[in-house]
DNA sequence: AAAAAATTTTACCATTTGGTAAATCCACGA
DNA sequence: TCGTGGATTTACCAAATGGTAAAATTTTTT
C-alpha cells in the first residue's frame, strides 16, 4: 500500500506516480494550486481520482512533491557557475543555461513562478534552506570578481534576480511575448543573442581608458 | 438597478464597486482567478455574496473589469517614453517607472502576471488590441536611437522585454526576494540604482575610440 | 494453482462554490 | 411624511470539489 510508504517502489508504481505528476504539473502550472482540481488532474492522467489519492496523500501532496523535486533542477545552473572560470563566460555561459531551461522547462518555470507569485505558501523553507545558501555563495563568488576588477561594478544580488527575471520572463510571460513577436524566425535565437549582448554590454569593465 | 445599467451611478454605487474591485484585486492578484472565491472577495470587501453580484454580473465580470482598468496604468510608463528626448535619459527613465510602479502596485503587478502566467485566457484580445501597437511603436524609436548610434545596438523588442522582467520581477517574485535579501536597507533604493547601472552600462554606445 | 498483496473501481459524502429569488430595508425627492 | 426605487439580506440551489470506504480486480508470490 503506497502513498507514504518506505518499501521500494513496484515498477507500476513508479510508472503511475510519474504520470499522475506529470498531469499534475500540467494544471498546477496552468491553473495555480487552489485552480487546479484533482479532477482535471485524473483526467490529465488517465486514471480515476480515487486511484490518484491511491498514490498521494492529497492535492497537496502532489504539489509538494512537484516542488521539491522541481528545487534541485532548478538550482543546477546556478551550482555549475564556476569560481575559477572566466567571469564574463561563466555568467553569459549562466545566462545561456537558465535561458535553455526556460525554454525546455516552461511548465517548471510557470509551477515555479506561480507558487512564488502567490507568496510562496508552500515552498518558503525550501527557499530559506536551499536556495539562500548557494544565493549567498554565488553572489561572494561574483563580489570577488568585481573586486578583482574582472567586470563592471554591479550588485551581485541584484545582478543575479536580473538574470532570473530576464530569462524567465521568456517561460512565464510566453502568452505576452507570442503576441507581441508576431510569428518571427527563432524567437530562442533572438532571445539568446539579445541576452548575450547586453549582459557582455553591462559587465564589461566600465572605462576604456 | 445596476450591474450592467447605462444610467449615472450614484455615489453608494461608485464606493461599493470601488470597495468590491479593491478587495478583488487583493484576491485575484494572491490566488488567479479560479483559485479566487466570491466569498473570499465578499468578505474581504466587507459585503454579502449576494450583495457583490448586485454590483457585477458575475465572477468573470469582476475580474474582467479589474484588467481593462489595469490596462491603462499599466501602458502608461511606456506612452511616456519622449521619442524626441535624450534616449540614455528616456530609457532609464522608463526603467525607473516602471520600477516605481512595481514598489507602488505590486497586487496590479501579480493580477497581471498571474493573468499571462495561466497562458492570458481573458487578456488576449487586449493584449492585441492595446499594446501590442504601443509595443510596435516604441520598439521604432528604439531601433531609431539605435540606427542613428545613439545607443548600443540592442535587439528594441527584446530590450523592452529584459525591462519589463527585471522591473516587474520586485513585484512579481517579491516573495523570494525578501527571503535572499533578509532585512536589508532600503532594498528599492539598490534596486533602482543597480538597474540604472546596468542598463547605463548596456546602453552606452560600444566603442570608445 | 492458490493465497496474499497490490491496484483499481464503484458508490458515496460533506463542504464549498457560483449564482438566484424574493423578501426586506433604507435613502431621498415630492 | 410618505411613497418609490435603489440597496441589502435571507434563504436557497445545483454543480463541483477534496476525500473516503469497501468491494472488485489484477498482479505477484508461494
Amino acid at each position: 500500500m503506497p502513498d507514504g510508504s518506505q518499501k521500494k517502489p513496484s515498477r507500476i508504481q513508479k510508472h503511475n506516480r510519474r504520470v499522475i505528476l506529470d498531469a499534475a504539473l500540467d494544471v498546477f502550472s496552468q491553473h495555480g494550486f487552489r485552480g487546479a482540481t484533482l479532477d482535471q488532474i485524473a483526467t490529465e492522467a488517465g486514471l480515476s481520482k480515487p486511484n490518484i489519492l491511491y498514490y498521494f496523500q492529497g492535492k497537496e501532496d502532489i504539489h509538494l512533491t512537484l516542488l521539491s523535486q522541481l528545487m534541485e533542477t532548478w538550482l543546477d545552473p546556478l551550482v555549475e557557475l564556476d569560481p575559477n572560470g572566466d567571469p564574463q563566460t561563466e555568467i553569459l555561459d549562466y545566462v545561456q543555461r537558465k535561458l535553455d531551461m526556460a525554454r525546455d522547462l516552461p511548465r517548471e518555470s510557470r509551477l515555479f513562478a506561480g507558487e512564488i507569485l502567490q507568496g510562496a505558501p508552500r515552498m518558503g523553507p525550501h527557499l530559506e534552506r536551499d536556495l539562500k545558501p548557494l544565493f549567498d555563495e554565488k553572489c561572494a563568488v561574483i563580489a570577488h570578481w568585481i573586486n578583482t576588477g574582472k567586470i563592471a561594478p554591479l550588485d551581485p544580488q541584484h545582478l543575479i534576480f536580473s538574470i532570473w527575471a530576464t530569462t524567465q520572463h521568456y517561460a512565464d510571460f510566453a502568452a505576452q511575448v507570442s503576441v507581441l513577436l508576431g510569428s518571427q524566425t527563432d524567437p530562442h535565437q533572438r532571445a539568446s543573442d539579445h541576452l548575450k549582448a547586453m549582459f557582455s554590454g553591462m559587465l564589461r569593465p566600465p572605462a576604456c581608458d
